[in-house]
DNA sequence: TGCGATTAAATCGTATGCGATCTATCTAGA
DNA sequence: TCTAGATAGATCGCATACGATTTAATCGCA
């Protein structure tokens, strides 16, 4: 009896992500982006100009994370990295035509994705929100130092 | 307009991910093992004795993954590997008594990741099921040739 | 019986994630 | 003004994931 239901989420979850991932592959492969490339593409097409910081508040990653991402996708010409003259700590990214053209490459992709995972908008969106509160409530803000 | 809901659900899935991950952390962290590591002695203390196959069905990872991954861990003291006498190409995983023990030690470790989710076990369970059919939808059965 | 097809792991290369640390820069206060 | 502390990225090391290929062993069938 080693077996919990809340052990059975988490392994459904981490499953579960995997599997989206391998479901994007064949939609994102012909393209040449990886996923985690393409969050940051579709991120950039949301706000263009952001900072590394500002990008990994949104992406939940950190500049280890991101750092080489962002230099791979800027050797691959779809962005392009510069420090910020007004405060030379900060390097602000931003798309560059070609990445902005791959991105348009790849509009039909969330709908194709969509189309896989066989639920309707209400449910996709019921499963979003579920997910969302799930995950702030796992990890939590860092709040600074919280006084 | 580049964001549609289906994209966002990926997202979220992606990001709890990694949100799940960093709650069981901190548990596993005075354990010394990892979250997939983690999985591996659970699926282990389930049943003993499995094909490194047999085990990344149940975890949906491959040889590539799983070969280093149980290498460390037998590095570690906690599981035995050996060819199968029978069948030369497969190799047996099984628990040692450090194994067995350090997954006693994490008895414990699902129900306070569970408390950490907010979540009642109803809703733990829904969820898990609702990603569980979501999964299985996304990463069909390699259904070897299907006919 | 013998050999080509299959199968099970292992290996290789690349791309994440992330803890820990480092470096350059900026900011605030004595 | 001058420096201690805070910030933003970058770097390092290690552990996954996974596509592609390789190797060793077994099987199926002429």
């Amino acid at each position: 009896m080693t077996m919990a239901p809340s052990d059975m989420l988490c392994f459904a979850l981490y499953s579960a992500g995997h599997a989206m991932q391998s479901a994007y592959a064949p939609l994102l492969e012909p393209l040449g982006v990886t996923y985690p490339q393409y969050l940051v593409l579709q991120s950039l097409g949301e706000m263009d100009e952001q900072t590394v910081g500002h990008l990994g508040a949104g992406l939940q990653l950190d500049s280890n994370t991101l750092t080489p991402l962002l230099k791979r996708m800027e050797t691959a010409g779809w962005l392009s990295r510069q420090r910020n003259p007004a405060d030379q700590r900060q390097v602000r990214v931003s798309l560059t035509p070609t990445g902005a053209a791959l991105l348009a490459k790849a509009v039909d992709v969330p709908r194709c994705f969509a189309e896989k995972t066989g639920l309707n908008l209400a449910e996709l969106g019921a499963l979003r929100d579920t997910l969302t509160i799930l995950r702030d409530r796992l990890r939590p803000r860092p709040e600074k130092h919280r006084a």
